[in-house]
DNA sequence: ACATTAAGTGATT
DNA sequence: AATCACTTAATGT
């Protein structure tokens, strides 16, 4: 139950123009919110799915890990958006496939799995949101798999560090080498090369635990 | 001052 | 583009 009104004044800001009036007292009266800062895991490969997270502020990032712990980022998800995923997982009450972090202060809307079914037959707005929501995470999926298999690696890097600005909304990239190497499933040395290239050419500015964009 | 962690570099595959 | 082995630099205690 989400109690407090500006909790409530946040979930219609952010969602509440998707759904009818019913539906959105639905989820005010079942959901929960949790505020989580940078860097929390929501999920873990194996784990069993009680809730599904939507975004209400912040980021999460999505990622596919192998068993030796190596990562791949798949998409992130922003403000509003909810992960396919972990919607996909759920129907056939299988456990999650995938990982996902925040990336910055985020506040999630958690709905317990129960209802999703129920929702998706009573309610054409919660389908129509559910649907649309798995072919943006698709279409994502497609532009990364694009990246992974045409692109060079020093073109994918410039494209993570221009996403990762864009969504955090600032030129400051708070990452080391190897984080960004972890999320590029490259290694730590290549990336260091392959920015002291980038800043030789004037496009950014390493510092220790933080690289400056010149421009986005 | 010392240890730890991040970043840089040359050589090799 | 990855890995190794090593150096140098920055930061915390």
């Amino acid at each position: 139950m989400i109690d407090t009104v500006a909790h409530k004044e946040l979930v219609k800001e952010r969602i509440g123009f998707l759904f009818d009036q019913k539906l959105l007292d639905e989820i005010l009266s079942v959901g929960r919110i949790k505020q989580l800062p940078p860097d929390s895991i929501i999920m873990d490969p194996g784990e069993d799915i009680h809730f599904i997270p939507f975004v209400l502020e912040g980021s999460i990032k999505v990622s596919r890990e192998n068993r030796d712990g190596e990562e791949l980022l798949l998409y992130y998800i922003e403000s509003g958006d909810t992960c396919a995923m972990t919607l996909q997982c759920c129907v056939r009450q299988s456990r999650s496939e995938i990982k996902a972090t925040t990336l910055d202060d985020t506040t999630l809307l958690m709905i317990p799995i129960q209802y999703m079914e129920q929702w998706m037959n009573e309610h054409q707005s919660w389908r129509q949101y559910i649907l649309e929501s798995y072919h943006n995470r698709m279409i994502e999926l497609i532009e990364t798999i694009d990246a992974i298999a045409f692109m060079r690696l020093d073109e994918r890097l410039d494209k993570y560090l221009k996403d990762q600005a864009k969504l955090l909304g600032t030129l400051e990239i708070h990452h080391t080498h190897q984080q960004i190497a972890d999320d590029l499933h490259s290694s730590r040395v290549v990336i260091s090369r392959l920015l002291k290239q980038m800043e030789l050419k004037g496009m950014i500015e390493i510092k220790r635990n933080k690289i400056i964009l010149s421009s986005i």
